[in-house]
DNA sequence: GATGAAAGCAGTGCCTC
DNA sequence: GAGGCACTGCTTTCATC
């Protein structure tokens, strides 16, 4: 229940994890059969992985192409100060672009890395205009297309050698 | 069960999916209140878009820095050529690391975008070392530190604008 | 898309190790 | 402290309309 308790986790809780990670829906039988457990005690270890915080919550992974939003920019954008006011300005405008899945600020050549899903080029440039171009305080926008994606993961594998 | 059909998805498809991302384990009968069908309607609906490939999965979420993965990396590579076989033996490569959780090939500045997650700078060192200036035909590495997530989403809210 | 019966599953308390 | 078993009540599934 509470958080900072630097709980432990033993390699059935890691193998819990992964059977979650790759079928988020598994049922607890399932679950139990996986991690030679029975129902009941997979149940009761998963829910107190979830009342820890360890497992946050439970999602369904769409299709974004199918869904007509094929096109993946990532984009780099440099702002004119790095004020407080203005990042916080900016990081407020930023959660509201309803075609942005991620924003961080970091460290290096550019302030604010992003990343965009579009349909086309020309709904790129519509996008780029009507909501990257309108942020607060920005100096400089770099846009990187995704030609091809070679990994993409939930969690990086380093985490599931631990569960054994 | 084909892809390619250019299906057609309608607002309560739209909620669906909206209802399962924000929740992946939610019961049929939950889901059926929540789009405002009986829990049978629902469940076929869900299943329609599984077998159709919009839904792709369910995952678990993890709480990466309670398992020790607090530190987000965005490094960008340059190789040394952009010939077809260098890409490919490079692109082998990187699947094998096990601290990488992203990695395309972009247009722009750079060759490959990828993030890493680790535990520390110390650790991020060791990876750097083990894992990335490891890869072969490397020319540069540049590494940006996430200071700070603004936005993280699994997909972008306009896409939930269709679920009215 | 709804309904109702049957099977499967999750949640609880209790017992064992 | 952690796992297993049995019971109860949901939930899911499948036939049928």
């Amino acid at each position: 229940m509470t958080e900072n308790t630097l709980t432990e986790f033993d390699a059935t809780d890691f193998r819990i994890m992964n059977a979650l990670v790759e079928d988020g829906r598994m049922s607890d039988v399932m679950l139990g059969e996986r991690v030679h457990l029975s129902a009941t005690a997979a149940a009761r270890r998963r829910k107190l992985l979830e009342e820890q915080g360890a497992i946050k919550g439970y999602t369904a992974e769409l299709d974004l192409p199918m869904l007509g939003l094929g096109i993946v920019v990532i984009v780099a954008i440099e702002l004119r100060s790095q004020a407080d006011s203005v990042l916080t300005e900016f990081e407020e405008a930023v959660v509201r672009c309803p075609s942005v899945t991620f924003c961080s600020f970091v460290s290096g050549d550019t302030d604010f890395l992003m990343m965009v899903h579009v349909k086309s080029f020309e709904d790129y440039d519509r996008i780029y205009r009507s909501e990257l171009a309108t942020l607060p305080h920005v100096a400089k926008i770099r846009s990187s297309f995704v030609m091809r994606r070679v990994t993409q993961r939930n969690v990086p594998p380093a985490v599931f050698a631990r569960g054994r």
